[in-house]
DNA sequence: GTCTATACACCGATAGAC
DNA sequence: GTCTATCGGTGTATAGAC
């Protein structure tokens, strides 16, 4: 949201006071995430983060209007984060056609994951205590992610790396409100049917780090990463991938 | 865990007062619990549990040491009620054989999750502010309810009609501590990977039951109950289901 | 034994002086 | 923009009445 380099707009030429207030912004925002992730979800204090900063509690609220609003920057920032690390990983996959991307994404999705349990919590937890942030902001940053696996299927379909049609996800499918909007810009051709099969894989990987970063998934199973990776490989097949593409390695 | 009929134990004739004391617990757990479904997660005030009540907040203290051991009792409820709704489900489609049994238990956790979001926040979501519930009753109470599937499948898989060789899973896969623990008196011979198998699937399960009530699925998608019978036969396949077996219908 | 009453420390949020 | 002061709220611990 207010990260130095904001894409669509350039960078305004802020003017020393406006510097310092980014600044204070970004501290609030770090010692936030540090409190989140040392004392468990919820267990955020704006009293606590004045006392570190050695201020008043309520020079807080010049920042920030309230305690929701400062979660939801958190979320965002949280959201824009998975957003790059799994651009990044596409890109870095590139030359591994869309087989080896969606593969690269999976796996880039665990790792930022288990690296940003605060994060991860923040997102695709339960939010805390008082309520979830406004679904107008994190809806769009939500779907942003998702729209990264999306585009990447969609090439893999038109390449013929995957057949939508081997899956059980029907053609009928209809979209909700919210699906043209998320896709509306970047690619408007893409039948809800392809959104279904991306949704639903997402969900399935989606559902193995809640397992294992909430659950009790690792006191189950020793080793998770292997797992993971078949797990990986049955979404993908369950895709309508080709199976000749998906490695069959331990 | 004090649900009137208590299986292990019969009923140890309570006496007139430990009725009362019985049913005090139960109401200050119903109160909870609508606290809980109302207000979202981490709404949950002892003293306004008090106060609709008519007492003095540290009368609960009586009733529950703490705060963290009313949530952890609600837990156990929640992992019961989980539990009960698969099993009913798994004896209701006995006649139409494993994979039918299978395809029961996938919509029960659906319908029970969908019927009881608050309950499913507190198993599957971040527990509450302070911290998480003690590991030593909420894996055991969270594998029974895994176990049932597991049974079903293990059924399944000796009857020939799902073939865990066709899975992704490898045979090789190592049990982690508490696996043992989980299924030790129930099916001691059950192979790792099958509880793999039944793991991943899980998960897959979950992720689309978080993705449906914390996330915006039913924003991206109108129907969001055709695309969960979609995704399960997806996963019954990934499991090595049989293909005849999984049906195609819409 | 059971419950009440009280006190403590912490929290988020607001008002108003500087 | 920061401060002090304050309000109403919370969970928790303890002392004492019945």
């Amino acid at each position: 949201m207010n990260s130095p380099p904001a894409q669509p707009t350039p960078p305004p030429v802020l003017s020393r006071r406006a510097e310092y207030r980014q600044a204070t912004i970004g501290e609030i925002k770090t010692l936030a995430r540090r409190q989140l992730t040392e004392h468990g979800p919820g267990g955020l204090s704006l009293r606590a983060i004045a006392r570190q900063m050695r201020t008043a509690p309520s020079a807080l609220y010049r920042y920030f209007a309230s305690q929701d609003e400062l979660i939801t920057a958190l979320c965002a920032d949280a959201y824009d984060s998975l957003a790059a690390a799994v651009s990044a990983a596409r890109d870095a996959a590139q030359p591994a056609g869309p087989a080896g991307q969606w593969w690269a994404i999976c796996h880039a999705f665990r790792r930022w994951a288990l690296d940003n349990p605060a994060d991860f919590a923040l997102i695709f937890g339960t939010p805390v205590p008082g309520y979830q942030a406004p679904e107008h902001v994190t809806a769009p940053a939500a779907g942003r992610s998702i729209l990264v696996s999306l585009n990447v299927y969609a090439a893999a379909a038109a390449v013929g790396a995957a057949d939508p049609g081997r899956t059980r996800v029907p053609e009928t499918l209809t979209a909700g409100e919210l699906l043209p909007a998320l896709l509306g810009d970047a690619a408007p051709g893409y039948p809800p049917q392809l959104a279904g099969i991306v949704l639903s894989a997402y969900a399935s990987l989606l559902g193995y780090l809640v397992a294992e970063i909430f659950g009790s998934l690792p006191r189950l199973v020793d080793d998770t990463h292997r797992l993971y990776r078949a797990h990986v490989r049955t979404v993908m097949l369950g895709m309508g991938f080709d199976p000749a593409l998906v490695a069959h390695g331990t």
